[in-house]
DNA sequence: TATCATTGTGTTAAAAATACGCATTAATAC
DNA sequence: GTATTAATGCGTATTTTTAACACAATGATA
């Protein structure tokens, strides 16, 4: 179905400038028009969608390679990321066998092709402002964009089940921490914090109750301004206190140390 | 200060068995005499101690290999194994360097020593009842025994961070979960039971609150058998109603699902 | 048989989470 | 202009959960 040129240089992966066996897969996060989103890549040769992954140089750190790779595919520097599981599965396929997912891919017969060995994958979940992100495929892919979660279609490998377990621990996280600092504007309303986070929870808030909890926290300075333009009473406009999130943040999740 | 001998046989490790440069830690969890103990390995050819770690055959799933190097040093089979962080930095050492590391366990100037490559390393957490544990050295070590958790000394590479982190995890988790089935015997009494919650949580728990959140759970079964021999009054014999209790455990903590 | 430390089983108070009421406001319709 | 409408801001009850505490019962020891 596709040339054999192009075949060939994806062959170009120069498997050996990295720790063989281990990956690294992003679930990235965005959040856009009152929906969650993620983002996924289209291989090249094929119809089929995955997630961004990558892999470690020999001298780097696994997160600091999720972080280059979050950023190439984002643009984005600093970021929300956070491990949340390692798959360590012996076969990692699963709507289609290796042999089927080699030929969807465009490796036909190569039983050996270093891409396709087995792969010990460290699982991160970022999150990003939407419209900050300029999605970037990658030398296998060519289309990077923003899914519905809830609409995301059959992944290759077991990447529905990473996102699946992402969203897990994001909405475990989300029920006990303040997070959502990395998945708006700087400036945003108490009613668009609240979509966020009955979107990312799957189910609705009492406004009064939320926007008390919220609060609580102490980690929201509410500006004079308010936000005109929609039908209705205009909402004030908040903006997170970075230091003050970040110390919350810190004791609630931090780890060896 | 070591015969050659004996370094020699170190390195009959056989690498190629094994996917490279990835492995599993193991800490695993004991409880006795009112104490929460960590099982320790004391190398061979050195005065260092360490956790117990495995490797991961080619065909082989991570948490199956992770349950084989429990089998290796406990003799135990069915235990609670959980994973809790993968260890990725691209050097690991911590009290000693690369180089002095490698000195001390008797492998002076083979710098490729591919046990010493980089390795990323899974760290699982287990809880095992320590009156059925059989501890055994492996191949490297001469000692495996049972430490106090809070009187461990420094190990080798970053298993004290490694330790840290999963008593932080098992803490979090037994907060909210009614873990213990696996760290005493089958049955117990409830100022046992809630012995080993103070002992990992590290405070003091009200007797009787403590009682009715147990019994909240429905996952203890009362005998009518009442401890008898220690002084005051008899108290009643519980044991987990294992299917209620895999139940809950299943609902709380399951991945991919 | 009295003593003592510990267990069994409550009840009460405080705190947190949840449910709900009503006045205010800014765009829209008239 | 003025009334209407739907969403916001801010407040108060209610329920549930958590934490604090009291007292009788028991079984070995003195």
């Amino acid at each position: 179905m596709e040339s054999r040129k192009e075949v060939d240089s994806l062959t170009k992966w120069d498997g050996s400038a990295y720790v063989p066996h281990v990956s690294i897969d992003l679930v990235i996060f965005g959040f856009h028009d009152g929906q969650l989103k993620v983002l996924l890549l289209h291989w090249r040769t094929g119809t089929d969608w995955l997630l961004p992954s990558g892999f470690i140089h020999h001298d780097e750190d696994v997160v600091d390679a999720a972080h280059r790779s979050l950023r190439e595919r984002t643009g984005l520097q600093a970021v929300f990321l956070q491990q949340f599981h390692t798959f360590g599965e012996a076969v990692r396929f699963k709507h289609f066998t290796k042999q089927e997912t080699m030929i969807r891919l465009g490796f036909p017969g190569d039983t050996d092709e270093p891409l396709f060995r087995r792969h010990v994958s460290i699982g991160y979940y970022a999150l990003v402002e939407f419209s900050e992100v300029v999605p970037t495929p990658d030398q296998f892919t060519d289309e990077c964009r923003w899914w519905d979660v809830d609409a995301v279609p059959p992944l290759l490998f077991d990447h529905n089940d990473m996102i699946k377990l992402a969203l897990k621990t994001l909405r475990r996280q989300l029920s006990y921490q303040p997070i959502g600092y990395n998945l708006l504007p700087e400036k945003f309303t108490m009613p668009e914090l609240q979509r966020l986070y009955e979107t990312i929870l799957g189910q609705p808030l009492d406004r009064r109750n939320f926007q008390k909890r919220m609060l609580s926290y102490d980690i929201l300075e509410r500006l004079e301004e308010r936000k005109t333009g929609g039908a209705h009473k205009a909402p004030y406009l908040y903006r997170f206190d970075k230091a003050k999130y970040d110390n919350v943040l810190e004791e609630g999740m931090s780890f060896v140390g």
